[in-house]
DNA sequence: CCATTATAGTGGGAAAAAGTGGATATTTGT
DNA sequence: ACAAATATCCACTTTTTCCCACTATAATGG
């Protein structure tokens, strides 16, 4: 079972390149399989990365969703914007400016393992969020009310 | 069945290492298996140590929760700082800075045992905490609601 | 009870690996 | 064919890992 996790702190080049966490890449390797689709999150200025199988699985569930303007607005507003990265031979994944400038990352970014996906933060959104309270909280209570044994 | 007990002070040093206490290191020994994940506590300032068998019970419960925005604030307050974190051949753990600066751990600290898990404090945070009236009067009040048998 | 020995914990230097930035080559599209 | 975009390669810096040595604490034996 895939599953990402840690938040690494990465840098975005001049080109738009950023470097995979090599634990992350680790993952990857083992799967014989390191092609990945970036897309945009629904409630926060990130974007997802998923491994290409595990986001072929999604988009069969959506291609399910039944037939009406919702499905047309999901679609559009997830699967419209995905995007096909392949790594190159350091590691690197290409993030398309389009998706870069439409969440605001900057050259700082975190990169944020998140069990089947991860996700990229700018530092600064990342940093901000991380300080967010309510979102303690809502961790704190989804905690209690699943009694989630940690 | 793996039970963490007792309190050792220990330091980081200033490579952000910090040695297992000995007695934790024979428990984990003898499962074959002495791969840990670090993560933050979700009410105090420290760290938790899990056994990597542990810790995956724990994440499957967490990505079996349904989809949604509590969810991810969860994932992303649990599951994201969690770091593995192999011993090296002295028995020494690498914490990550980010972790460290997160919940302030500075040179003292203490190693906690608690029974699936252990915990990291900084000493400094460990001793107020541990002088606190409501503190104790909460675990007071919850043997008595409890009727635990001690 | 003290001296000796073993073991746990601590610290730092050297080697390896990961991340970063830029120069050069290749591809793509017009 | 040319410009723009992408990919490949190489060099540098920082971080992590590995290894050895030292110190303090605990265990052992006379």
């Amino acid at each position: 079972m895939i599953r990402f996790r840690g938040t690494f702190s990465h840098n975005i080049d001049s080109k738009g390149r950023l470097s995979v966490p090599n634990k992350f890449r680790d993952i990857l390797r083992a799967k014989e399989d390191s092609r990945l689709v970036v897309t945009k999150d629904l409630y926060q200025d990130c974007l997802l990365v998923f491994p290409l199988e595990r986001w072929q699985e999604a988009e069969e569930r959506v291609d399910e969703l039944p037939t009406g303007q919702e499905r047309d607005n999901f679609v559009r507003r997830f699967v419209s914007p995905a995007q096909d990265c392949a790594m190159d031979k350091m590691g690197r994944i290409l993030i398309p400016a389009t998706l870069r400038e439409e969440v605001g990352l900057g050259r700082e970014v975190m990169v944020v393992g998140a069990l089947g996906k991860f996700e990229i933060w700018d530092k600064a959104g990342w940093d901000s969020y991380s300080r967010d309270q309510t979102v303690l909280d809502n961790a704190r209570e989804l905690v209690k009310s699943q009694n989630i044994k940690i």
